[in-house]
DNA sequence: ACTATATTTTGCTATATTACCAAATAGGAA
DNA sequence: TTCCTATTTGGTAATATAGCAAAATATAGT
């Protein structure tokens, strides 16, 4: 693997590890229904609000959201919305392994 | 956010984080081409075998991978293809990206 | 300028991830 | 059994991440 392939697949992780977090999953599908500001998305979390605000950075970096400051608060969007495209495949990953867990427990009567 | 609904959130999480890393984005991107053993991907790689084996448990626990002994090797197989449906997103958000960097130098002539 | 509110940044600590090396395990062949 | 090869496991050090609390910043209103 050269140097310069490498330093794509580096990319691409970036943004792969931006909304592999559980709660900027969640913050992503928000957004994706309707913006937000980040008193809203933080009291919805429940965390504190210097925590949720490093995640919107986090997300913000990536490219996947974007800010736009309206007075006194800060409107988040979803620049991205194609990043949910594969909700549907994690799901079903999910449920395979959920499936898996079922068989090995109803083959191996004792 | 209740505790089932974040458990959810958590576990959609667990899934994506598999595959955020680079030698894992391409040992799901090669094992969609073809079926590879644990040597080949090893060499592929260019890091310790030790290493790649760890990642690879890393994708066959999310259940993603799935593997096979055959005689002296172990040979996997990629089990949910879909995973990578969102590649193409992430490159428009990369694409993105780079489009920004290029606005941001060509409008501040100085 | 002063106060209040919204948000981010910084400092800190705890936890998690990663990579390499060495040692253990599994299977096939001599 | 012994040897050889393929792969995994365990240990460890370096690095990265997460979350809270305190301090800093930005904006609007008085």
């Amino acid at each position: 693997m050269d140097a310069q392939l490498q330093r794509r697949y580096k990319a691409r992780a970036t943004i792969i590890k931006a909304v592999a977090h559980p709660t900027r999953l969640f913050i992503v599908e928000e957004l994706k229904k309707q913006n937000r500001n980040a008193g809203e998305l933080t009291e919805m979390i429940g965390a504190d609000a210097s925590t949720v605000s490093k995640h919107l950075s986090v997300l913000k970096n990536a490219g996947i959201i974007s800010d736009e400051r309206r007075g006194t608060t800060i409107i988040y969007h979803l620049q991205t919305p194609c990043i949910l495209n594969f909700i549907g495949c994690v799901e079903e990953v999910l449920q395979a392994k959920a499936q898996d867990q079922m068989n090995i427990i109803s083959s191996c009567k004792l």
